[in-house]
DNA sequence: GCGACAG
DNA sequence: ATCTTGTCGC
C-alpha cells in the first residue's frame, strides 16, 4: 500500500485547526452515553468494539464491526489505519442509538498529545463533532513534566509537556486508581480529543472510574480478547 | 545522521 | 497490535 506521508500530514494539520477546546467543564452527569473504543487485528482483518455504557439505565452493551484493513500502522498516523472501521460502527450506532444524545468517547490512543495535535482521539472527535478523550498506554510525543514521576512513589500523576512547555496530556499511574496494571500498562496518558479541556478530560476519566469501577477502553479491549479466544476455540473443533 | 516511534 | 515460555511476586 502506497502512502503519501506529506499529504497525510497536511490533512492532520487541518484536523488540528478544527479542534474545539472548551473552557467550561462538563460534569459526568452531562453525558447520556459513555463509550470505550478499541480494536484488534488478525493480519488483514480488523475488529472494532464499542463498549456503550448507558448513564441513565446504568447498563453496558457491546457492539462490534469487522472489515478488511490494508492501511499499515505508521507511528503518528494511526487514525488512517483505524478510523475507517471505527467510523463504520459509529455511523451505524449514531443512527440507531446515539441520535442527538450527549455521548462521550474514550479512545485507545492519543488526542492532542501528538506531533501535529491530531492523534486518533482528536481525529475522530473532529470528523464526527463528538466529545472525545484519548487514553494511551505509551507516550508518543512530549515529555513528563515532573522529572521524578517514575522514580518517586508519591507522585501518582504528572503533566506531559511539549517543546513550548504546553501541557498536552496527563500521565497517570494506574496505582492512582488502585490498579496494578490496566491493559498491561502501569501508566496511562490522558489527553484531550475534542470539545473538552485537559483538566476536564482528566477529571471525567478519573471520576468515571471512581464511580463505576471500570475503564471504558479496557472493557472494549477485554470484549475483543474474548471474541479472539472464542474464535480460536471454534477453529480447534473443525 | 541518529534515535524515537500511539496501536 | 500480535506472537509466545518461563518466571518473579503477592
Amino acid at each position: 500500500m502506497d502512502v503519501n506521508i506529506d499529504q497525510l500530514k497536511k490533512f492532520q494539520l487541518e484536523i488540528a485547526k478544527s479542534v474545539v477546546l472548551e473552557k467550561k467543564d462538563y460534569p459526568l452527569e452531562y453525558f447520556e452515553f459513555i463509550v470505550g473504543v478499541d480494536l484488534t487485528f488478525n493480519t488483514n482483518e480488523g475488529i472494532v468494539c464499542f463498549s456503550v455504557f448507558d448513564m441513565n439505565e446504568k447498563k453496558m452493551e457491546y457492539f462490534f464491526e469487522r472489515d478488511e484493513v490494508k492501511f499499515p500502522y505508521i507511528p503518528g498516523f494511526l487514525a488512517f489505519r483505524e478510523l475507517p472501521l471505527i467510523n463504520k460502527l459509529y455511523e451505524k450506532l449514531h443512527k440507531e442509538l446515539f441520535n442527538d444524545k450527549k455521548v462521550l468517547f474514550f479512545i485507545d490512543g492519543h488526542g492532542l498529545s501528538h506531533p501535529r495535535k491530531a492523534g486518533i482521539a482528536t481525529h475522530f472527535g473532529v470528523l464526527n463533532n463528538t466529545f472525545s478523550i484519548g487514553i494511551a498506554k505509551r507516550l508518543l510525543y512530549g515529555k513528563i513534566q515532573d522529572e521524578n514521576f517514575f522514580e518517586n512513589k508519591q507522585k501518582l500523576f504528572s503533566f506531559v509537556i511539549d517543546q513550548n512547555f504546553s501541557q498536552i496530556a496527563v500521565a497517570v499511574k494506574t496505582e492512582y486508581l488502585k490498579r496494578k496494571r490496566i491493559m498491561n500498562s502501569k501508566v496511562l496518558y490522558v489527553s484531550v480529543g475534542n470539545k473538552l479541556n485537559l483538566k476536564n478530560s482528566f477529571e471525567l476519566f478519573v471520576n468515571f472510574y471512581k464511580k463505576y469501577d471500570f475503564i471504558p477502553t479496557e472493557e472494549a479491549h477485554n470484549y475483543l480478547q474474548k471474541i479472539r479466544k472464542k474464535k480460536e476455540y471454534e477453529k480447534k473443533l473443525f
